[in-house]
RNA sequence: GUCCCCAUCGUCUAGCCUGGUCCAGGACACCGGCCUUUCACGCCGGCAACACCGGUUCAAAUCCGGUUGGGGACGCCA
């Protein structure tokens, strides 16, 4: 068995582009086959090298190995020819001089008879040779039915009648896509044809061509489409696309992986995969008909599991390109690693973690607007007496924590026990005493236990960053607009 | 316009091939609760679907036909 992925370099790879890529893989993985790869470069205004090396690394990303070095399609022009040559010997294609406006007429005539747009053949019988700016037409045959069993779909039927003459051969003397895919794919000795939906149109065609090169069929599967939540084909207007987009907002490949094949293939009810466990039970027979809505929640969800079950010091290594980018120098190993463990259980992406990870650095917090807002109201409040039951007065907690942590509590129960110390002693929750802590701390209201933060961040900073918020000098706390 | 494909909770899906075990199961999202120094995690619970019509049958989500709806394709792009 041997199966393909047959990307076009005009683009990065996108995420249908992907998910046709991990069918492929698994297919022939699970079946000990051959997993090859061919660049369709021969759109030569729209392909680039640049795209090329994008697409390649993106399977690396994702895993997606595969055997023996990428062939490029370019490379295999004079096989193309040779084939299209053959076909016109053989009797079974034609020279076509007709210009473009001969073939438009046609086809306006084709649709005012109800039928689709199509080329007449009118240059079928002329029997005439190459001249520039000639093509070569595949003969059509004129009746029967070209029919497959598609491994996803079933049996597919159509009428030959509703094909024309197609071009195989440019008049700048390549081929057509439908051509090179066959040839290479005969050539190749690909068994195994998993591609788009948008694929089942050019089949029959390519079953033909098939036929009349003489060679054997492969079989052939079309997995449905991906849409967008408004069930339209899934374009850049729904969001991110390309998997370097989901790459670059940190998202891991396993979850990118493990949401492409669970989107249109299941295995019962389960939901997590890795690739080697989908390797074992991937199968055809599991792959949806329908067209499936690509869901970010989901993805999101599928991500936090997996970085949530990465080993820390493997986050650490991840996020540190993620802390750069946001101009945030990575600390030691030690400290970045505790860093890591508190935040690994809130963050859905690697750049959002790096985010949240913003506070740890510095003196001095920057605070989101609303949470500046309650520390400076907090502060207002009164003390003593007048202060209502539920607000001990911002100023006078702040100032009794300065009193409390000049020596850095050791263990979380010995935080807790000043915490709960301290609410006793104002008769009020803990949790209104840990409210202008996490504040002063963090420039929010929500983060991490305050003990492990107040570990990471050191005696120093932890009493500098209350003592700046108890006083709050002028033009504190400072603002940070969001991102 | 013509051809091809598709149709179970908002979304991804199980079940459909081999009708009864399905007043339809799981997951994401959402809502509620528990845990709790906040947020999150975790745990518990809830909401929510067989597109429609007809046929076959003792019995249909499952088989057949039609309708509607959606998607795709009709290039010297791939």
């Amino acid at each position: 068995m041997i199966t393909r992925f047959a990307p076009s370099p005009t683009g990065h790879l996108h995420i249908g582009g992907a998910r046709t890529a991990l069918f492929n893989y698994l297919l022939a993985r699970g079946l000990g086959g051959k997993f090859v790869l061919r660049v369709e470069d021969t759109d030569a205004q729209r392909s680039t090298e640049e795209y090329t090396k994008s697409i390649l690394s993106a399977m690396e990303w994702l895993g997606l190995s595969w055997d023996g070095e990428p062939v490029f399609q370019t490379d295999r022009t004079g096989l193309h020819v040779e084939h299209a040559e053959r076909l016109v010997a053989e009797g079974r294609a034609y020279w076509c001089r007709c210009t473009p406006e001969e073939i438009e007429e046609s086809r306006k005539k084709a649709m005012a008879e109800g039928g689709k747009p199509r080329y007449d053949g009118r240059c079928r019988e002329l029997g005439l040779g190459p001249s520039p700016g000639a093509v070569i037409r595949f003969k059509c045959p004129p009746g029967g039915q070209v029919r497959w069993r598609d491994l996803i779909k079933g049996p597919i039927v159509f009428e030959a009648s509703e094909l024309d003459d197609l071009v195989i051969l440019r008049s700048d003397g390549l081929p057509t896509y439908n051509m090179a895919v066959v040839v290479d794919d005969i050539t190749m000795g690909v068994t195994h044809v998993v591609r788009g939906d948008d694929h089942v149109n050019n089949t029959p065609r390519q079953i033909l061509l098939y036929q009349a090169l003489g060679a054997e069929l492969p079989e052939f599967g079309h997995v449905p489409m991906i849409l967008g939540s408004d069930k339209s084909r899934l374009s850049k207007r729904h969001g991110a696309t390309s998997v370097m987009a989901y790459q670059e907002a940190g998202y891991l490949p396993q979850a990118l992986v493990n949401y492409l094949a669970r989107l249109g293939w299941s295995h019962g009810d389960q939901e997590i995969f890795s690739l080697e466990e989908m390797v074992g039970v991937f199968s055809l027979r599991h792959v949806g008909k329908a067209a499936a809505v690509f869901d970010p929640n989901k993805l999101d969800w599928l991500n936090a599991h997996y970085i949530k079950n990465t080993p820390p010091d493997e986050l650490c290594s991840l996020l540190k390109p993620f802390l750069e980018k946001r101009g945030l120098p990575a600390p030691d190993g030690e400290k970045l690693l505790k860093i890591v463990l508190t935040l690994r259980e809130r963050s859905k992406t690697l750049a959002e973690m790096a985010g949240k990870a913003e506070f740890y650095f510095g003196d001095l917090p920057k605070f989101d607007p609303k949470s500046a807002e309650q520390l400076l109201a907090l502060l207002k409040t009164p003390e003593g007496a007048d202060a209502p039951a539920k607000d001990a007065g911002g100023k006078a907690i702040l100032e009794k924590w300065l009193g409390l942590l000049q020596e850095l509590p050791r263990t979380r129960e010995d935080f807790d026990q000043l915490l709960s110390g301290l609410a006793a002693e104002l008769g009020v929750k803990a949790g209104v005493v840990a409210k202008p802590l996490r504040l002063a701390l963090t420039g929010s209201t929500a983060s991490p236990g305050l003990h492990e933060i107040m570990e990471i961040l050191g005696p120093e900073v932890t009493l500098g960053r209350i003592r700046a918020a108890a006083e709050t000098p002028e033009g504190y706390p400072q603002v940070r607009q969001p991102a």
